[in-house]
DNA sequence: GACTATAGGTGTACGCCGTACACTTGTCAA
DNA sequence: TTGACAAGTGTACGGCGTACACCTATAGTC
């Protein structure tokens, strides 16, 4: 189970290595993820990954961009706000099955999933109603929060709302800080009783951005940065006119 | 100026070899970072530094403490509001002046620094008349704000407003992607007249999220996870009745 | 079926990394 | 002056990404 469990034989490809690179990174984490280790799963000299991506950063975009392509894209048409909503419940769901992708998403160079996805909000918004400035900023609020939480969520790593609270104790007590930090000591010892689930913290955050949106989004809204008059969104179906 | 800048002469100490670290990390970033490159930039042999720390690792942890120690923590009196605002604010500067933290801060074991400040930000919100399970919403919902958006930020690259349409416009010319994607098209084109400012962005999104916290502040707010029924903040100055 | 071009797998090697372990040396108390 | 001990040194090991030259198995032609 150690070897050669994947794949039959030889002869690779770059779709087969990306799969394998995502499934070696699942299990081991980004630290245990190195080309040797990923060329030993396969059956194959490390040089021989060399034929398939050019070297680690573009191995490690295109693994991005599988992460990418397992978010919901909105669709333009229909209501935006859940349409958001969805599109953030899957991105959360996607960075927590595959956790090593969290610092990356943003940093990583950005692949076909990636822009299509992104084109997708930016249209939903539009579409929904956002003038072009409020569109920006809800985009970008709402992605801060998504990869925020993320990044927190793997940290703390508990799942179940058991874990929750003796994480929690365990590391308060490790520093022996409860005198110190009476607030700390607080969340130490309530939050075992409380049920905390990290499901439901995503979505009180998710839902509190979303009214605030809703709230900022009519044309009236505040336009914070320099526009002009009306800004429609782009023609539809084809490219908008661009001057 | 490549060789032995600092600090005079050899005898090292914690404290200089943790600042040091932290003026490398701050020029290089975290790739160009290494034990090797600290100890010559220090004029010393690598190993010397290991009677200082016991490894990288604990390194990483000290010079992130030193990032948390440059955020602004609350004061438990006054408007919860405003020392929320000031803390976030100084959160996103420290991090853009270290910006190799950026996906350190929460992965550390947290150090006195980063408990001090989470104390009192707990506090600041127990104090404002948050209940408990609030005061953890509002917690997660900021934080995750906040390290999200500085990642975001990082990632983007662009501080001044000029840069920032040309940066976009280079990234979805070099994909050659302005025809399948007309709302990326509509970004590229039209931020760079418009005055975008990441200072400005930040505190749009800071501000929905505090706006929606003091809705939800009200002691009848939706209490989401099971509690019981007044919960009174820990008694101020020593540590609270725990059970 | 034999021949050959070439895509794809191999072997070796280099310079980086973190750090274990045994050593020398500089400093300060007695 | 001495000697203990903290601090800096030198050497070495295993792991990393990957450059470069090499071999080989397949596929297209006759």
């Amino acid at each position: 189970m150690t070897e050669k469990t994947n794949t039959s034989r030889r002869r690779l490809s770059r779709p087969l290595v990306l799969q394998a690179a995502v499934a070696l990174a699942d299990e081991d984490g980004l630290e245990g993820f190195s080309m040797r280790r990923l060329a030993q799963e396969l059956g194959v000299v490390p040089m021989a990954l060399y034929k398939h991506v050019a070297n680690k950063d573009e191995l490690l975009d295109g693994m991005v961009d599988i992460v990418f392509g397992e978010i919901d894209s909105p669709s333009i048409d229909g209501d935006w706000r859940s349409a958001m909503r969805r599109r953030a419940i899957s991105a959360r769901a996607a960075l927590k099955r595959h956790s090593w992708a969290i610092g990356l998403m943003e940093i990583r160079s950005p692949g076909p999933a990636n822009l299509r996805n992104h084109n997708a909000v930016m249209g939903c918004l539009r579409e929904g109603g956002f003038s072009f400035e409020t569109a920006i900023h809800a985009y970008s609020v709402q992605d801060a929060y998504i990869y925020g939480f993320a990044q927190q969520e793997k940290t703390l790593g508990f799942q179940t709302p058991g874990d929750a609270g003796e994480a929690a104790q365990r590391r308060a007590q490790s520093i022996g800080a409860f005198d110190d930090y009476p607030y700390l000591a607080e969340i130490a010892t309530k939050l075992p009783g409380s049920g905390y689930d990290n499901a439901v913290e995503f979505a009180w955050g998710l839902d509190l951005i979303l009214d605030g949106l809703d709230r900022r989004r009519t044309p009236d809204g505040n336009p914070t940065v320099a526009s002009s008059a009306a800004d429609p969104a782009p023609t539809r179906p084809g490219r908008p006119a661009l001057t």
